[in-house]
RNA sequence: GGCGCGGUACCCAAGUGGUAAGGGAGAGGUCUGCAAAACCUUUAUGCGGGAGUUCGAUUCUCCCCCGCGCCUCCA
């Protein structure tokens, strides 16, 4: 199957054809950075990274843009309540946004720009719609007028033909020609932040940013489109009316959203308790890459039910992946190749390439390997693994990496350096007194060192038969966080 | 009410008109000083419910039930 892609606008599975061979325009629709971004967030922008991760894969060169929204009535009033000025208090948020991107590996898209930095670029784009009677002004405000636009709906699917208006009523509702119409342009409040234009004084609408910012990085007309389903209307269906209304030419050709994610079956909620941001998790003690893992191993369209026994599933599947790199790089095995080996582990990577070109199928892409790897754990078992099939194999799982960005464990050497782990000085359970007094064993403070040096303790009482020790010693660094492991060649230690 | 996404074993989850991938968890076993890891065996005549089409449906059609989302704040 070729690489396709669920299109929204189309309802149908397609087969993805950039406009220019072997180069992809995407455009990705960013936070509004009031606050940290949490894991709902997360599960979009970690689908957005295997998709632009997956087209790299196939070659393809990208220029993805992503827009951060930080002009917006959540902006301003967080910014206000915590008497900060907008931009400062906004940029402050992109940089935790940043710092919890790269905990989860997510790659930074080759362009990342703001609003507030487009504002002439924004209202050269409703000037244009004005022109072309798309626009209209009201009160200092300019909307666009969703009745001209006949297409209205595409996207979202929505018919509005005898659609009554929505019980929800907007304050601007009674400036507007109809209840539709959206603003482009809101004219300033007293005290809020705005700019002088030809418009007027005042800022941008939420929509109109985006369509700009899209147009102004990828041309008229690019490729994908994406964001979180609760964008399709009226984010999303917006864009599309001011882009085509401005241009006469279509907009983004594929329409990729992500399904929500939920928290114990419900819609998360600061009030119910059920509502997390990435530093929250971390500060539960949980790693990021498990993290990543869980929100990507669902594919995309299927709502995610996020638990805490899901993530532990997730931990526990990523160590078993681990475990298995960790064999094949330190074991020695007989010299020479098992063809058969050779030939699964280069089925393993067609069948999970092609899962992920079925509009990124991650849950079988994961089955692939997992089948790979219990298959080289038995034939290392049994002594039919070789030496010269290391290479295959690791050749298959550096391949798969590309995508999934899992497998390495450093998540505690980031946690320790953007200073997540100063929240993590948990007391440890009951200890011996005087190893407790030491200090060191409190969770995810111990350094390598000290970790490597109770080993060395522990082997010598292991040689001497001293098992009571060696398992009090084990015992000890488990409950600081280490677990140690027995193997042919010697003791291996992880951080749980 | 309209539109959309789902409902598969204890949990997560893939998938197909021809008889249910994978992961986690549990149980038994092998290995190990003991653990851990790994391996082997085991856990859905069943895929929300009902009717229909078919030689055959979990997979197609219709109706119904349930969960979630959207219907101008929302990834």
């Amino acid at each position: 199957m070729p690489l396709s892609f669920f299109n929204t606008l189309s309802g149908k599975v397609e087969e993805f054809k950039p406009l220019e061979a072997g180069r992809v325009r995407m455009y990705t629709c960013g936070p509004t950075v009031y606050d940290y971004a949490h894991i709902g967030n997360f599960r979009t922008f970690v689908f957005q990274d295997i998709l632009r991760r997956h087209l790299k894969y196939r070659g393809y060169q990208i220029l993805h843009v992503m827009n951060v929204t930080d002009v917006d009535d959540k902006t301003i009033a967080n910014s206000q309540a915590a008497g900060v000025p907008l931009r400062e208090f906004t940029t402050r948020y992109i940089q935790a946004f940043q710092a919890d991107r790269e905990l989860l590996n997510l790659e930074t898209p080759e362009l990342v720009v703001r609003a507030s930095d487009h504002i002439p670029d924004i209202v050269k784009v409703i000037q244009t719609l004005i022109e072309k009677g798309y626009a209209y002004a009201s009160e200092g405000s300019y909307y666009f007028r969703v009745q001209k636009f006949s297409d209205y709906g595409k996207l979202s699917k929505l018919d509005f033909s005898g659609m009554r208006v929505g019980a929800r009523v907007d304050a601007d509702k009674y400036e507007k020609d109809s209840a539709r119409d959206f603003a482009l342009w809101k004219t300033a409040k007293p005290g809020e932040p705005a700019w002088d234009t030809p418009l007027g004084r005042g800022r941008p609408g939420w929509h109109i940013e985006c369509s700009v910012m899209a147009m102004k990085y990828l041309g008229e007309t690019f490729d994908i489109h994406s964001g979180g389903s609760d964008l399709i209307f009226p984010h999303h269906e917006n864009e599309i009316a001011q882009s085509e209304s401005a241009t006469g030419k279509p907009f983004a050709r594929y329409w990729l959203h992500s399904e929500h994610l939920i928290v114990n079956g419900e819609k998360m909620s600061k009030s119910a308790g059920s509502f997390y941001t990435l530093r929250d998790l971390v500060a539960k003690g949980y790693k990021p890459t498990a993290i990543r893992y869980l929100l990507a191993s669902v594919p995309f369209r299927k709502p995610l039910n996020f638990t805490f026994d899901g993530l532990r599933q997730a931990e526990q599947s990523l160590d078993r992946l681990r475990n298995f790199l960790y064999r094949l790089s330190h074991e020695q095995f007989s010299p020479g190749e098992n063809p058969q080996l050779a030939k699964h582990a280069n089925e393993t990577r067609a069948e999970f390439e092609a899962a992920l070109d079925d509009n990124l199928n991650t849950a079988e892409a994961l089955a692939a390997v997992f089948n790979l790897v219990r298959d080289a754990n038995t034939a290392m078992d049994r002594g039919e693994f070789r030496e010269g099939d290391k290479a295959f194999f690791a050749n298959v799982l550096e391949r798969w990496e590309e995508i999934f960005a899992v497998l390495k464990d450093d998540d505690y050497d980031k946690l320790r350096k953007g200073g997540y782990l100063q929240e993590r000085h948990v007391a440890a359970p009951p200890l011996e007194p005087e190893r407790n007094r030491e200090g060191i064993l409190q969770l995810g403070t111990l350094s390598d060192e000290q970790i490597e040096d109770s080993i060395r303790e522990r082997e010598q009482a292991r040689r001497q038969a001293d098992y009571a020790r060696a398992d009090r010693i084990r015992q000890e660094l488990l409950e600081a966080g280490i677990l140690l492991e027995d193997t042919k060649g010697g003791t291996r230690w992880k951080r749980k």
